[in-house]
DNA sequence: CCAGACGTTGTT
DNA sequence: GTCTGG
DNA sequence: CCAGACGTTGTT
DNA sequence: GTCTGG
């Protein structure tokens, strides 16, 4: 699955001449413990059909019709295998997909009654795109929230040893097309929601302090067990 | 018809 | 909003 | 995902 | 153990 990942400066780089910000300068920053129900930056099509937009919204997508957010903590993912028939994100998948840069993810291993996390990334480049669904939600008190989930897959060779599921990384080359800025019948996107090659990811152990939420600082990505 | 759910993952 | 279960 | 709570009464 | 909050 998905349920913590990092972005950090060279992976805000890596798309900035892909999407163009609208938000205030400080709120996209390097992240490096992102966590749900958190904001964190989202790339969805622009209206004129232009330059895509990277945008703040909250991790836990609330479906429109929901009456209050208390939805958002578990539904930080999507299968995509089901996404089209789930009423939470049928409407979304057809009408709302956005991309979520990334420079890796967390995943924890469990070791018995222990719990060991490692961070994925890719070897092949400094940041990826995982593939999302975003909504926009209007409480009853006429407050506005934006959020997004992440869908998942199941997990390749890579991962098999620690998690059966694993984030859908989308290539460079479907960005457009996942995002509705080209053209593509349903059943092209819902192909693009499979597991990526395993030879494209890398792993490494890092410190139990990824478990805090509030940890957030580039030593989190620092191997351990390696005598540093 | 109305009421109630609407999700994922991991663990047993 | 829309589907399922009663 | 992990961390942390895990309650009731009365009032609006 | 299970739910909520971040």
């Amino acid at each position: 699955m998905c349920g913590r990942y990092v972005l950090d400066n060279e992976g805000i780089i890596a798309f900035e001449k892909f999407a163009r910000s609208e938000e205030a300068a400080g709120l996209i920053r390097p992240r490096f413990n992102i966590a749900p129900t958190q904001q964190a930056p989202v790339i969805v099509k622009a209206e004129d059909g232009g330059t895509p937009l990277l945008r703040m919204m909250y991790w836990g997508l609330i479906p429109g019709w929901a009456r209050d957010a208390s939805m958002a903590a578990k539904m930080i993912n999507a299968r995509g295998e089901t996404l089209a028939e789930k009423p939470s994100f049928r409407g979304p998948f057809a009408s709302s997909r956005c991309l979520v840069p990334a420079s890796g993810f967390y995943e924890w291993r469990k070791d018995g009654t222990r719990k060991t996390p490692f961070y994925i990334s890719r070897r092949d480049s400094p940041a990826f795109a995982m593939a999302g669904l975003f909504s926009h939600w209007r409480s009853p008190e006429g407050e506005s929230r934006d959020t997004f989930t992440i869908i998942t897959t199941e997990a390749n060779a890579a991962l098999a040893g620690l998690h059966e599921r694993m984030p859908v990384l989308l290539e460079p080359g479907d960005w457009l097309r996942w995002l509705g800025a080209e053209p593509a019948p349903k059943e092209e996107l819902q192909a693009l929601l499979r597991p990526c090659e395993p030879e494209l990811l890398g792993l490494r152990e890092v410190s139990p302090r990824v478990n805090s939420p509030r940890e957030d600082d580039a030593a989190l990505l620092a191997p351990v067990g390696l005598g540093l």
